[in-house]
DNA sequence: CGCACACTTGACGGGGTTCAAGTGTAGTGG
DNA sequence: CCACTACACTTGAACCCCGTCAAGTGTGCG
């Protein structure tokens, strides 16, 4: 079997095991593997696009059946009991959705687009069907429970990452696992457009819109990346993915800009 | 070896379609239900329990076995690029070890025993075995999913509980949910011992060792608790559950206290 | 134009980390 | 028994990241 990660440098279970991770490649969930991809769409049917704002199911609804994000992105809103909005998760092409209503049956939160969307459905008779035929497909071997496995790896690594990191990890992690997810999906990783508000990573990042603005205008003074509105291009993916692996709690505030004209931060703009 | 309770029972735990969760309920996993535990515990074996200190699997460890946790407890600690340590969850009992190990093949941080534990393996051929006899189990409303989809929801909760509240009411919900498992096991929820230290309590919720010190001390103030050493005494549930489910950002510092004598803040100990 | 909403930018305050020092408390060996 | 060490825990003071409040600037839509 495959593994996620660089499982080559584990030839033998008995040397030391020095496995880390990158906290900030665990920003947003992992599409399927191409081979789950195959096994997923034997029991999956295509449904009708769903337009912006539209949503896949209410919270609180009946779980039916898993979907698969063919393309556009979701996002799932949980209200919690203070009637605060929390995004809990936002779904790119390849990523499954619903995993987390398996257990109560019911949806914990609302999913709905942020753009266009396609989704597939898996129906629950196909899956159903799928474990008579082929048991091993969903033993420990099968895709479901590597699916959900991943999926519950990487929320915990999530956690770690908001918990002790400063919003500028924060935000280039987010920005990096967005741009890893465009390249896996034949996009450019270097350009793309945001399918959600600066209050939507706002939000997710557990950060206030105001410093989610601050800090791309800050990335900008670095010349880590050009942001107009939605549209982002990474200038310095190297500068920002050490921003995403550094570890300490002080934030770029006060980092000098190395560019030659240093006096631009407090000047006016160029133009 | 085969329990005279037959796990028949495949509903949906949950009746009502909950609208809204408690977050100071998504502290910890939850044990598997009654159900769910007759299941696992015909695969399952018991093995030699661990000493304090010692440990299940390394930290890139080759996946062989889930276990479930018997009594005692365990903490999972992940050690990150930066040779930083994040524990990223504590195991009580009745709690399935292992789940996020499925997906990579290897564990992803050393699980080691607070205290003298004793854990039951999964076999992975009994597993298999089952798939073959009864591949239902193993289907959308198998244990298995179920139990992985809850552990999935509640780490969804977890990241929300943590991003948007304030240390005391982080640490709050952490002792209300000891409480709560505590009680599930048949032990006392308001009077029991913690088997981490304050510096994990810290560490697991994001907080420096200080700030759980301070609070400890300022929730005694309140008189919420007592807490002496390990030992922790709830004294006043609702007033730590109020505490644990407001949503400010404001923190308790400022607060009052309620008791008679107004003094005894700035007062010399009793005794 | 007027309204709504997304986004930007500045000023200020507070919660919580960090630094620093002190106080138990357990474990070991004399 | 005490001395000694190591570590867990407490307590105090200062700083700073980031949330809040406030105001201003696009940008789209009727």
């Amino acid at each position: 079997m495959t593994s996620q990660y660089k499982a080559s440098r584990f030839s033998a279970p008995s040397k030391q095991p020095t496995q880390t991770y990158r906290l900030s490649s665990m920003c947003l969930p992992a599409p399927l593997s191409v081979g789950d991809l195959d096994t997923f769409s034997t029991i999956s049917r295509q449904v009708s696009p769903l337009r912006k704002r539209q949503t896949l199911f209410a919270q609180g609804e009946e779980f039916k059946s898993l979907y698969i994000v063919r393309c556009g992105s979701l996002k799932q809103v949980y209200r919690d009991i203070t009637n605060e909005e929390h995004i809990t998760q936002f779904y790119l092409p390849g990523e499954v959705v619903g995993l987390d209503a398996i257990s109560s049956g019911f949806h914990p939160g609302v999913t709905q687009a942020l753009e266009t969307t396609s989704v597939c459905e898996i129906l629950p008779e196909a899956l159903e069907e799928l474990a008579q035929k082929r048991p091993g497909e969903l033993g420990m071997n099968g895709c479901f429970l590597r699916v959900m496995s991943r999926a519950l790896h990487q929320e915990r690594m999530m956690v770690r990452l908001f918990l002790n990191r400063t919003s500028d990890v924060r935000l280039a992690s987010f920005l990096l696992a967005l741009s890893t997810r465009f390249r896996q999906q034949g996009y450019s990783p270097f350009s793309f457009r945001l399918s959600m508000s600066r209050s939507d990573i706002g939000n997710y990042l557990g950060l206030a819109v105001e410093t989610v603005s601050r800090l791309l205008g800050r990335f900008q003074d670095l010349e880590l990346l050009t942001a107009k509105g939605r549209e982002i291009r990474i200038d310095d993916l190297d500068g920002l993915t050490a921003l995403a692996d550094g570890r300490g709690r002080q934030s770029i505030w006060h980092a000098t800009v190395s560019s030659p004209s240093s006096s631009h931060l407090a000047s006016m703009p160029a133009h």
